[in-house]
DNA sequence: TGTACATCAGTGAACGCGCGTTCACTGATGTAC
DNA sequence: TGTACATCAGTGAACGCGCGTTCACTGATGTAC
């Protein structure tokens, strides 16, 4: 067809971010190259000038989703804290909100890709878990801006691990039953939004003594 | 070749059985009825003779797990307690340790099939649904039990839930970079198991008071 | 700057392969008399 | 109790299909002179 060399580079994305979407709906071997490569805009046969292997488009996938999620993160612990605001709490909020669980496509990409992320490659699980160290690291920032008298890093980090990881599973099994029991998803939600909050506000007050 | 009618309903529970580490280990994807077959010790053909359909084999293997991860747990309420034992703090444990981890094939079915269960049918989801239904309330008199005078139902099944969800999402993020970052996925096994047990440990303070 | 040629992203058809499913056949089990 | 027949779990080959991958071809882009 002919195309220029940027317009190459911004297809390639554009088949990443697709694809993106369609793993982590139906899995990686639920969906097909040409499906992906529809999604994308484009036919099945384009995909090898662009990826080695339907692995090599995964590994890529994990990479870009894993980086969006750092930067994501980053932006919030960027964006400057208003007086008596909480940036954690806001985070928690929202993360455990009913449409960010109903946001599978563009939701966290940690809880997303994490169970498949096992069954891939060596190169997909280094991308992820090297995104997955970032992503504590920024919570550990969260958590320590937290405490007006700050906090031990490896103690901040404990936490941040403990909190996420709370987190990530809630929305896991939420989403496994939320098209059965919505009832039952909605009150995983809820059980553990409110258990944390609870915990946010108990440190608080800790602090104030 | 001839099989009695009780050789015939205990082949079928060996080809569930094989066919739920295979599902757990690879993704129900991931894995084809002739190897599912195999390992359970017969040819392909005889497969549906069994079952009328791969979907309607997912669905039993989920619905089989659930129940066994629900009996599990049962007995494990069912064990007098030794005195000054504590079977919560037992079982969380064992959930978090790194045998329970490494075990994917038969260690805790919500954390191996949760993230599956949502591509899969709607029967599978009613399964599982159910069972961890069954798992909550078991947790959640686990720490009523916990507690010396006793515990407000409602109180005691948010507990169980973002326990339970907490556990669940740590041996997820912990699986999902052990291949490549082991220090990782023990760090995150140990952190949550710190913080619960503290968490555990600070209740049962609260409660002397 | 204009012309001739190489490059390479994209197309669409084809490849072999393994998938889920079907089928004709076998023969010990279970049943009827 | 013994004999004749139906049942049905198991085998192994075959089916069509969609998969990941390959390939010959196109034509605008990019390069060399």
């Amino acid at each position: 067809m002919g195309v220029s060399k940027q317009q190459a580079v911004e297809n390639r994305k554009t088949i990443i971010e697709a694809s993106e979407k369609l793993f982590r709906e139906h899995g990686i071997d639920g969906v097909g190259l040409s499906a992906l490569m529809k999604a994308a805009g484009f036919t099945q046969g384009g995909f090898y000038n662009h990826f080695q292997s339907k692995d090599a488009l995964a590994a890529e996938v994990v990479a870009s989703a894993m980086e969006k999620a750092g930067q994501d993160l980053q932006e919030a612990l960027a964006v400057p804290v208003k007086r008596g605001g909480n940036r954690l709490k806001r985070q928690v909020d929202f993360y455990l909100s009913g449409p960010h669980c109903a946001d599978i496509e563009q939701g966290c990409a940690i809880a997303g890709l994490a169970a498949d992320v096992r069954r891939l490659g060596h190169e997909a699980q280094g991308h992820f878990a090297g995104g997955l160290q970032q992503v504590f690291d920024i919570v550990a920032k969260l958590i320590t801006e937290q405490h007006a008298q700050g906090r031990d890093p490896d103690e901040a980090r404990r936490e941040a691990i403990a909190l996420y990881s709370e987190m990530v599973g809630a929305l896991i099994l939420s989403r496994s039953v939320a098209a059965t029991d919505p009832a039952l998803g909605k009150e995983i939600l809820t059980a553990n939004h409110e258990m944390l909050l609870e915990r946010l506000a108990r440190d608080a007050e800790e602090d104030k003594r």
